[in-house]
DNA sequence: GTCTATAGCGGGATAGAC
DNA sequence: GTCTATCCCGCTATAGAC
C-alpha cells in the first residue's frame, strides 16, 4: 500500500476515536466501536496506536496543541483596551462553539483529575505562551490610564473564562431553564457575547467612562 | 439482624458508592471497589441495589434532591436588591465548596449528555421550585426602581452560575495558571466572592448608584 | 442479611495468515 | 498493512450455602 493510504488509515482511526472518546469518555469508549466507525479492523488500532490509553492521549495531544495555537493567535492581536476585551470574548466564544470536542475532552480531563494533563497545561502556558500575561497587561494598562477601576486582574480573567466555557458545558441544562435559548442559535450567541462584554466592561470600567 | 444494622449497611454502601462514582464516574467505577470501601461483600450491592446503574441513580437522586432543597432555602430569603445578590453568591459558593461531590456528579451527567437527567432537572425546576423566577424578580425590581440598567436578566443568571460553578470545576487548571490561589484557601474564597459580587453589581447597577 | 463460588460475557490485546 | 481467530482477564451479576 502507498504511504498516502497509510496516512488515510491513521487519520480515519483518529477521527473515529475522537468522536467516540468525546461521546463516551475514556472508560466508556469501546475499541470495537472506534474500529467500526473508522471502517477498519479492531486489530489495526493496536497496530497503529499500541493500546487504548495511547490512542486517547494522541487525541488529547492534538486537540490541546490546536487550542494553544488558536489562543496564541487571539492573544497576539492588539487593540485599545475596550475593543481588546470584546475581541477576546468574541474569539473565545467562537472557538468553543466551533470546537465542542475540545470542550468535552477538557471536561473529562478535569473530572478525571489527571495530574499529568494539568502539568502539560502548565508547561504549555509557561513556554512561550503569553496567556494570561497579555490579558493582565491589558487590564493593568487600563488601570494606569485610569479607565479601569482598581481590582485584581486574575479575578476578571477567571470570570471571563468561566462565563464563556461553562455556558457551553451546561448548555443542555440552561436550555431547559431558559427554553428560548435554542430557538435562534446564532442570534443568541451574539446576544451572549454582548452580554458578557457589557457585564465585564460596565463591571470593571470606572463610572466616568460609560 | 436488626433493621438498624440493615440501614447501616445500606448507608455504608451508599457512602462508598458516592466516593467511587465521584472519583471514577459511572463507567470507571468498579463494584468490587465500592464493596471494599464499604467493608461488605460485592454480592450485597446487588442484594440492596439490584445493579450498578441503579446504585448510581440512587446517588444522583439523593445528591440532587439535596441540592434543590438547599437552593430553595437560599432563594426564599429576601433582602434588598444589592444584598440579595451578594447573599446568593455567598451561599452558592459556600454550597459548591462544601459539596464537591455534587459538582463532579453534575459534570459527569453533563458530559454523558444524559437526557433523563436533564428532564428530571427541568421537572424539579417547574414543580414548586421558584428558581430562576425569584432571581429574575429581584433583577426586574431593580430595573423598575431604576437602580439596575436595562438588560436581559437571563444573561446575568447564566453569568453568575457560570462564574461560581466553573471556578471550582476548573480549579486544578486555574491553580496552575495562578499558583497564588492555593496558598490561603479561605482568604481566597472570600476574595472570590467579593470579586464576583463587585463585577456583577458594578456591571448591572446604573452608574449613578455607585 | 451476608457470605462463597461461579457463571457468563464483554472487551483489550496478540498471534499469525495473507 | 490489513485481516481472522483467539486468548484471557476483569467485571457484572446470580445461585445457593449458612
Amino acid at each position: 500500500m502507498s504511504p498516502i493510504e497509510t496516512e488515510d488509515t491513521r487519520a480515519k482511526i483518529l477521527n473515529a476515536a475522537r468522536q467516540v472518546f468525546v461521546e463516551k469518555g475514556l472508560d466508556g469508549a469501546r475499541m470495537q466501536e472506534i474500529a467500526d466507525r473508522a471502517g477498519v479492523n479492531k486489530a489495526l488500532l493496536h497496530y497503529y496506536y499500541r493500546n487504548k490509553e495511547n490512542l486517547y492521549q494522541e487525541i488529547i495531544r492534538s486537540t490541546f496543541s490546536q487550542f494553544f495555537q488558536t489562543v496564541t493567535n487571539i492573544i497576539n492581536s492588539t487593540h485599545p483596551v475596550e475593543e481588546q476585551i470584546r475581541f477576546f470574548i468574541e474569539q473565545h466564544i467562537n472557538f468553543i462553539h466551533q470546537n465542542r470536542d475540545f470542550l468535552k475532552l477538557l471536561g473529562y480531563e478535569l473530572l478525571r483529575g489527571n495530574e499529568t494533563f494539568f502539568e502539560n497545561f502548565e508547561q504549555a502556558i509557561k513556554k512561550g505562551f503569553q496567556f494570561p500575561e497579555r490579558f493582565i497587561q491589558v487590564i493593568l494598562k487600563g488601570m494606569e490610564e485610569g479607565t479601569i477601576r482598581e481590582h485584581n486582574p486574575m479575578q476578571t480573567i477567571i470570570s471571563v473564562i468561566s462565563m464563556n466555557v461553562f455556558f457551553f458545558l451546561a448548555f443542555p441544562l440552561f436550555s431547559k431553564i431558559f427554553p428560548g435559548i435554542t430557538e435562534n442559535e446564532t442570534t443568541f450567541l451574539e446576544e451572549r457575547k454582548k452580554a458578557v462584554g457589557d457585564l465585564l466592561l460596565y463591571g470593571i470600567l470606572k463610572p466616568s467612562q460609560k
